[in-house]
DNA sequence: CAGTATCCGACGTGATACTG
DNA sequence: CAGTATCACGTCGGATACTG
């Protein structure tokens, strides 16, 4: 059978979208950046240089043991920040932006801009329409 | 009693950090185009002006009805598109992005463009990640 | 100091069916 | 044509406890 029903249409679609989705430089860009903790690490180590993992928990207020060292580890495995460990005691590790991940905080930077100078027209637009309704 | 157990003070801190994601412009906006199909209706309504519902099903093959319904009321929630129901039978209904919708496209696709140049750094260091495991 | 391990609840997403 | 309603599932993030 040549033919397709609607549903297994869909689902071909479904399938073939998914597939680029995963690929699609784009999205996989915001997926990264849009992290909820990414773009704070990202932050704070570009105010600072270099931090240790407890002055990252400092910097980062509500951040969890688990969910820094799972942000780290990813940001390292995507070449966003180097980690560097000192064997001593007590234990020492030291992270850092590579070249990489200071061009990224360049974009951060422009889309923080750029929200800055544009939430409030996304904000009236929502009072307004909830007003309305 | 003034002090506090780190639990509590870990909560408290928590909850700060909570109040605050919240309402940071930057995590807004993040939030808002890094949602799974906000990116991907104004790249469609970027570059054809304006599109019916049933339009936009096809540009954006894998939307499910409830979720394009979705992003496009939270869209006109926020000022990115306009909804216009033209009364007919069948009945219409075209959306259109404002201007605060192109002004977005010009960030997207700032975005966009850091992605694709950008994106085989990243998938380096990550190869080199993965076969250094 | 710098993690790791396990459990679990909330939320986002999709499938399916129905409607003005 | 352009939606709405309901259900089910998977993933993410947090709480808690333990370790080299």
């Amino acid at each position: 059978m040549t033919t397709l029903t609607a549903a297994q249409r869909r689902a071909r679609e479904q399938r073939a979208h998914e597939a680029f989705v995963k690929v699609c430089p784009t999205n996989r860009l915001l997926a990264l950046i849009s992290d909820k903790w990414v773009s704070l690490v990202v932050s704070a180590l570009a105010g600072r240089g270099t931090l240790r993992y407890s002055d990252l928990r400092r910097e980062i207020p509500g951040v969890s043991e688990k969910m820094l060292t799972q942000t780290l580890r990813s940001m390292e495995r995507d070449g966003l920040v180097t980690r560097t460990v000192t064997a001593a005691v007590p234990p020492r590790v030291d992270y850092e932006l590579t070249e990489l991940g200071r061009d990224l905080t360049g974009l951060i930077f422009t889309v923080r801009d750029w929200a800055e100078a544009n939430i409030a027209r996304i904000d009236a637009a929502r009072a307004g329409y909830d007003a309305a309704s």
